[in-house]
DNA sequence: TCTGGGGTCCTAGGACCC
DNA sequence: TCTGGGGTCCTAGGACCC
């Protein structure tokens, strides 16, 4: 039968990809709860970055606290995260994919889009899979889809290291009576204001009248969370190259700060990370923002836009010092932020 | 459960301009 | 002398994602 060629949107997605990479170097932990994250003390603030399919199983997954994660988990074996060696096996397996000819989009350390035209999709995402596993031992799952939305919702069912298709054929049966957080775009706030509206599921979302929904979202978010519930999505695969809009750094103490003069210093040094970041980014600062976390948990934003852009340490110091002034700083500080808006193109 | 660190995008409200 | 309306920019906050 001829079929023909068709264009199609796959979604990349590594398997467990933090936890997977550290077990290429501990093969001795395969099979056992591996939880990685903070400095790899559970007792310390922290959350989970990576957890293993086995330790997902006690129900800890990313993000939860650290010290949740070893009460629900005691057996699990816990490392601190390596951020260099994760950005190097992303930046392999990112140029594997992009040795094999679609429009390639980059969307994390682990996930990928890619636009094929191929006469059997099932087949190139099977194809593609050998080829990372080849080339870089490690597993992904891939999703088919008629847009970017279907195919990462698509990649997901179809873990671990399989392949799904959600397309406008099957997108009903296969999402209706799902929440509507699990829409990519719905999160819990989000999935809890609908609840109040009586709104569950992604049908009934779907067959929300947008206007409904303008009011409490706004004019955009609004109709939008509903074409969401419906599947559409018509933006682009793009394979332009990424371009940061900020660089930041920021730290949680393990201790609340209470003293201004450890404040200033955390501040300095956070301020010259950023401006090496910005060095090695090739790029200029316009606006310098700091964050305030208290220990209430409530966080707060100032920010400083500089005289002229720079990438120079002693001004963003300087601009970061001026920031942290507008602050009360009447409660203990659980974390500090750093973060360098771009000059835009 | 006591909540990381890296980001992106959207919104509301005020300032400012014509 | 009690004051319109539209556009745009800036700022802080919020929601979300991995």
């Amino acid at each position: 039968m001829l079929t023909g060629v068709e264009r199609v949107v796959l979604h990349i997605d590594l398997d467990q990809f933090i936890v997977a990479v550290e077990l290429l170097r501990h093969p001795e932990l395969v099979g056992k709860p591996v939880l990685v994250g903070g400095s790899g003390d559970p007792t310390e603030r922290g959350v989970v970055a990576g957890a293993s399919y086995e330790a997902r199983a006690q129900g800890v997954r990313s993000g939860t606290p650290l010290r949740t994660a070893a009460a629900r988990c005691p057996e699990a074996v816990f490392l601190p995260a390596d951020r260099e060696t994760y950005l190097a096996a992303s930046a392999d397996v990112m140029t594997a994919l992009g040795e094999l000819g679609g429009v390639l989009e980059v969307i994390g350390w682990d996930e990928a889009f890619m636009l094929v035209d191929t006469e059997d999709p099932g087949a190139t995402a099977r194809y593609i899979q050998r080829y990372v596993r080849e080339r870089t031992a490690l597993n992904c799952s891939i999703g088919i889809g008629d847009n970017k939305l279907r195919a990462k919702l698509a990649s997901a069912m179809g873990k671990p290291a399989g392949v799904f298709r959600l397309d406008v054929t099957n997108w009903v049966e296969v999402m209706a009576d799902k929440p509507t957080d699990a829409l990519q775009g719905v999160g819990a706030k989000t999935a809890k204001k609908l609840a109040a509206r009586g709104i569950a599921t992604v049908a009934e979302l779907a067959r929300t009248p947008m206007a409904d929904l303008a009011g409490e979202f706004g004019p955009n978010i609004g109709p939008w969370l509903v074409a969401l519930a419906h599947g559409y999505d018509s933006s682009p695969v793009s394979d332009e190259p990424f371009r940061a809009r900020s660089h930041g750094r920021e730290v949680t103490f393990q201790r609340d700060l209470r003293e201004v003069e450890p404040m200033r210093a955390e501040i300095t040094r956070l301020s010259r990370q950023v401006s090496e970041d910005l060095a090695a980014d090739d790029t200029l600062a316009r606006r310098v923002v700091v964050k305030v976390r208290d220990s209430r948990f409530a966080t707060h934003t100032h920010g400083v836009t500089l005289a002229e852009p720079t990438r120079a340490f002693e001004p963003i110091d300087v601009a970061a010092q001026q920031a942290l002034g507008r602050f009360p700083l009447d409660r203990p500080v659980r974390l500090l932020g750093v973060r360098a808006e771009l000059v835009r193109e």
